[in-house]
DNA sequence: CTAGGTGCAAACAATTTGCGCGCGT
DNA sequence: ACGCGCGCAAATTGTTTGCACCTAG
């Protein structure tokens, strides 16, 4: 438990070097509340809700407000640092994973978990050209996880 | 001009049966608002926000107000009548297509455009079987469509 | 007739903004 | 020291709800 450093904040601080010169690039400042915002979002992995995000950076930063971050995921997404998910009948939500993959998003519990696939990222619009310039593919797979399904069974 | 009907009631009343019995099943009253909040969606085929819808029927329906087109519009999705799209940074929207099928979406003028996609229909989760049960297959690619490419060019 | 539907206005929830003080650079 | 960023609270926007009257079936 002692061993060394926090696990968590060893990961993270690997990362704080990019964090700083990708702030730097931007003419932006470093604030604690604003790293504390993008730690919440890329230490977790997962697909939090701005309320989320507020909700786990409080008990660090007890006098932070939800509009700060607001403003923070914001300009996160922005300069991509991460990106956000909208996801059907929900809020938005935002991730660290900024490399091309893919959702599947569970209509129960609505968890959403990531997913690569090269297929998907291959596709183009029929008649190629003819629409325009592509940027990114998403694709949203909807349906019932393996353990929502469990309790369906049973319920 | 006066030839004979007027040629967009011609193709949605060819409809009006197969709506009427859609919600004679459901035991749903088919109201005047109802049928034109409908209309404003299934002739258009295109992808209006809740508040177009609105904007679309106030010619015929003066006095209907936004939240009966809320209410028309979750209840039509509800039977099956339309489906709904979640564009990212934007307004829920409606569509009459209720086929599978992928979208065009251009990041600047917010337009949408529906393409069919076996390809993208057929993908399942990596490790099939292990995540859930699939219900629908949504691929968005995002981009710049052809008119505002040209727009760009030229600013 | 009578339950379900409508319009109005008000409630709600998520997100955005104006403002004056404080802190990172 | 300067100016961006912060916290507060209030404004906006999209959507939902309670209620009394109205209308399709």
């Amino acid at each position: 438990m002692l061993k060394s450093a926090p696990q968590k904040d060893t990961s993270f601080s690997a990362e704080l070097d990019f964090i700083r010169k990708l702030f730097r690039k931007h003419g932006l400042k470093l604030t604690q509340q604003r790293l504390e915002i993008l730690r919440a979002v890329r230490e977790s992995g997962d697909h939090p809700s701005a309320e989320e995000v507020y909700r786990r950076v409080r008990p660090v930063l007890p006098t932070v407000s939800l509009d700060t971050v607001y403003r923070a995921l914001m300009m996160f997404e922005r300069i991509g640092a991460i990106s956000r998910v909208e996801i059907l009948d929900d809020r938005t939500r935002f991730e660290s994973n900024t490399d091309p993959h893919h959702h599947l998003v569970c209509v129960v519990c609505r968890g959403i978990e990531d997913f690569p696939c090269p297929a998907a990222d291959r596709i183009k619009p029929p008649a190629a050209g003819k629409w325009g310039k592509v940027l990114s593919n998403h694709l949203e797979l909807r349906g019932v996880c393996r353990s929502c399904l469990a309790k369906q069974v049973g319920g």
